[in-house]
DNA sequence: CACATTGCGAGAGCAGTGCTCTTGTTTTAC
DNA sequence: GTAAAACAAGAGCACTGCTCTCGCAATGTG
């Protein structure tokens, strides 16, 4: 029938499923491993043979975020015209905003303040990496199309090798200029959506989605993606 | 000798005063109110005397932290010249990023994901709108100096809308370009700020500090400040 | 096939949490 | 001077993450 190792990763998945339901529903911080023990139907000490502590669950999840992120940022790329730039990074934009607000608690969870005590492990970062990668990608094509960003002021030796990192991402160069106004792009967009997730926005803003549009578009116009 | 009504207002400053210290110390989430009692040397039961909850300690010090960000940002603008409309930006946005950075706890509180179920309660409004009062008491300033924002696209009538109770805010009518360039610089402020301390810039860039200041710097010449 | 090993779920238990209620004492107000 | 209010302490409830031990069942090996 179904071997022991078949059932332990069905257990697995069963326990993250049921993981992923209450984070969605009572959020990051109220996630209780015994609530979930509870809901899946077993004693709370059996969840520590698949999962070592509540972290380790955490840590799961926040890669199971991540990815479910990259995939609707992916997506939204992919069924773009890949030389409607412009067309691109409105879509992939909004993609991060539209997941954002039909996924609050995860995004908090992933793009919040992290845990206490809590350092994200390496396994998280080739998830994590998967929405600033859609982001570089467009960056590198808007380059080879030579797309002309709105000038900048010159960037200091000190900025330039502050840089260094994400440049190096990037497979090709791309010019000071374009970099610091896709990095201020990057600030911008998730600015907005957690000033707007998290209540910041609350008194001054009454219409979340026709600001986010108006700011993604002037971003792309600033990107000289038009 | 010390009249009750003193007493009491002693000890309640006692008790928010080592809840700082330990909210710095621990973060949010590990805010004990037993550990906070132990310290300040009284039975856990007594401090319900002086916070019916933790929720209302939580409030007390995000009204607290509030207070002291608007402290520093209002220090800080009113240490520059009135006139140098681009020195006072950034030491406006410097002022939040320093104070960010001294207490990263302190923010994730206030500007990090809110802690489940929790509705900050009006008693926060006035606290929180000092930042963001300096903000726009700045882009007034702007518009009667005549500064030139970068070209932005029309807002549309609902994108006008939208934006109503902010543009309400400040005693200068204030452009729909330089209102929306206002805006996106906001987010872009403290979206880089969230960014970093959450430790999302962790593989991009190496010199937060020389990366603020170039962001801060290209948003004084969107916002037409030089 | 028989046996030893391993994986597993259940249960008890520990230390900690927020919060409530009662009890005795001290300070205030009439 | 006495009644009322405020207070700190303690016990207790329901909950949490986590550990440990106990039997039972599946697995791999002689």
């Amino acid at each position: 029938m179904t071997s022991r190792a078949e059932n332990r990763i069905e257990q697995t998945r069963t326990i993250q499923a049921t993981g992923r339901r209450h984070l969605a529903e009572v959020g990051p911080a109220a996630l209780s491993l015994r609530a979930i023990a509870r809901d899946v139907g077993v004693v709370s000490s059996a969840v520590y043979r698949y999962f070592p502590s509540r972290d380790d669950l955490l840590t799961a999840l926040i890669v199971e975020s991540y990815d479910e992120l990259g995939d609707a940022v992916e997506a939204a790329d992919a069924a773009t015209d890949p030389a409607d730039l412009a067309g691109r990074f409105r879509a992939l934009c909004h993609a991060i905003h539209d997941w954002a607000r039909t996924n609050p608690h995860e995004y908090a969870l992933v793009y919040g303040s992290p845990v206490p005590g809590y350092a994200a492990p390496d396994t998280t970062v080739t998830s994590a990496g998967r929405v600033t990668g859609a982001f570089l990608r467009l960056a590198a094509a808007s380059e080879t199309a030579g797309a002309t960003v709105a000038a900048t002021r010159p960037l200091t030796e000190a900025e330039r090798a502050a840089l260094e990192p994400v440049r190096a991402a990037v497979a090709v160069p791309l010019s000071d200029v374009r970099l610091l106004r896709w990095l201020m792009a990057w600030h911008t967009v998730f600015g907005h959506v957690s000033l707007e997730l998290f209540g910041h926005m609350h008194r001054g803003v009454l219409d979340y989605d026709a600001h986010f549009s108006q700011v993604v578009d002037q971003l792309a116009a600033d990107l000289g993606l038009d």
